[in-house]
DNA sequence: CGACATTAAGTTGTGCACAACTTAATTGTG
DNA sequence: CACAATTAAGTTGTGCACAACTTAATGTCG
């Protein structure tokens, strides 16, 4: 067995310090995710949102009535997650849903009168999670670069993988 | 309505810019988070466990026998996620619970023989998926520090939060 | 000693993520 | 045109995160 560097290209590292080191960036990411989170909680919390629920207004706020479909685009998130999501919403008189007259798959998906105005009491949320990280701007930039770098390097990784996977 | 700079410390950057930044960088850090998880997903699923619990047999190997308290507070979860997903460790024959005997209140977790074999398959797993990052060590190692400082700023003001409720 | 607070696990309920599946509408092709 | 393939939502089931609660054991203090 080739325990030292068995794949290539991380020097001679031996399976059990990555293993170790593993444990830390596992706890650091899933960690900061988790912190993220529970900030966003608690700042969200007057608004009767939840992260992932603030997330869907964002992109709503943002680009206006929706298909499904493409907020899921957008948050990389499935029907399985956005439906029950939306309807929440929905009953939350945030959101409306209706069919689309030209495609009856398709779902359109607007904020409501509520739902607009909702927005400006969130203006003061990413502040406020701003101002709690203790990082200026442009580390706050730097850090979505990178965090961009890494995610799409595994999704491409484990899209390979899949493919792989048909042989 | 202070629409510029209402909090302060970040020079003349509108509340606008700043839920647009937001969306950024929430989609980036919630992006990243789930781009891991699938890629461990994919890893882990020949060992038959979930990224989670690869978490808590990651801390159990390095620390052996371990108070469910223990891992809780290595992995900052608490009961109620740990309960649950002990109990599934512990059907699948990868731990052991047992009361403690000096405090029946606590519930001592080791690795079964198992368990303790599963490590030498799961040796292989991060190696893998920090090719699939395509970072080198040392960015990866940075990377690492740079999300713990985040992640305690924001614990920390999450606290503070959290005590400046009750007043 | 005995009432009370504290602590460790566990339980319950809500919401998210995702795989696997179903349903209904649309598209593509013979 | 007819029928198979594709597509958009939605549903179901599993597992995690967390809040709020319960239960049982341990500590503490009058």
């Amino acid at each position: 067995m080739d325990s030292i560097d068995s794949v290539g290209s991380f020097g001679s590292v031996a399976d059990e310090d990555f293993l170790r080191l593993d444990l830390q960036v596992c706890f650091s990411l899933h960690s900061a995710a988790r912190a993220f989170n529970a900030a966003y909680r608690t700042a969200l919390k007057e608004l009767g949102l939840t992260y992932p629920q603030y997330l869907v207004m964002l992109v709503l706020w943002e680009h206006g009535e929706l298909p499904v479909k493409k907020i899921g685009a957008y948050l990389r998130l499935d029907s399985g997650t956005l439906s029950p999501l939306l309807k929440r919403l929905e009953s939350a008189d945030l959101v409306e849903r209706r069919r689309s007259r030209d495609d009856e798959r398709s779902v359109t998906v607007r904020p409501t009168e509520n739902g607009i105005a909702l927005r400006a009491r969130a203006l003061a949320v990413p502040r406020r999670i701003a101002t709690a990280t203790g990082l200026p701007l442009d580390e706050i930039r730097e850090l979505r670069t990178r965090l961009n770098v890494l995610a799409e390097a595994l999704d491409a990784a484990d899209l390979a993988a899949d493919a792989a996977d048909e042989s």
